[in-house]
DNA sequence: CTGCGCCTTGAAGCTGGGTTGAAGTCAAGG
DNA sequence: CCTTGACTTCAACCCAGCTTCAAGGCGCAG
């Protein structure tokens, strides 16, 4: 039924990770108990698109005790349901500053990147908009 | 010369940090040390700027030493000037990569945000784009 | 039945990013 | 003078997020 054949190494391989990292989210509850065959766990490959979101939801600076809140499982019609969604609003314009911040971090690198001059006043990378030094 | 006038709770305050993070970020070396007024620190307002740069940069995933090597002050002509464009060129793509996930980590709260179905299946958090329960 | 490779657990250790506490300094005010 | 309050240093502590270690299990090849 569950065409789980993957083992946590094969599974943290591909989704970029390791396999202690995934016995750590599922201790801590981020990600649910895998099947097991005589002991060892087995996953299916929506198991890599699931670490693969959690880095995403990671880099996006969201704590693993966030993640398991907003990507847990939870079952329609529980109290956690309506949580999530308070939750969700909450941190929504969260990671639009985020969006936004890095952004502006990205035009400040792309500036310093781009920059050959000799002298780093012309394209130094602070003074994202302040005028200082002038 | 240097206008420094505000104390380092002052800096704190509006910078929304906390002084003991800006006397531990002086003595890691991210933030250049102040001026002295009988032995206390002394700020200029870019110095709440600077602040606000690192702040952004933390969030768009840099560590405390790769804002040290990026925001830190080099003088032009020093091979530290050359060492940051690399880096800079370096970072560029990992902050697209950022803003990319961060984008569909947004649609995904959005969608969560939006969502008053009854039960979570018409909109679920997860599944950014898997198919998955098909 | 031995070795190999990957897996298991639990506990302990590590790194980054700070915070907290103790003990002391300085300037102003009563 | 002595307190008050905001500052100083240094070391110790704390938390999240893993990694590493020790001791052992399972299945397969030789």
């Amino acid at each position: 039924m569950t065409d789980a054949t993957l083992t946590i190494g094969e599974v943290a391989g591909q989704a970029g990770t390791s396999a202690s990292a995934i016995r750590y989210y599922e201790r801590i509850g981020v990600l649910p108990d895998p099947d097991r065959v005589s002991g060892q766990r087995r996953y299916t490959p929506a198991a890599i698109e699931r670490l693969e979101l959690l880095k995403a939801a990671k880099r996006a600076g969201f704590t693993l005790e966030e993640t398991r809140l907003l990507f847990g499982d939870h079952d329609a019609g529980t109290p956690a349901h309506d949580h999530v969604r308070t939750l969700a609003e909450q941190k929504l314009p969260e990671v639009d500053a985020l969006i936004e911040h890095a952004t502006q971090i990205r035009e400040l690198l792309a500036r310093a990147a781009d920059c050959h001059a000799e002298h780093l006043d012309e394209c130094t990378v602070l003074q994202p908009r302040a005028p200082a030094r002038g």
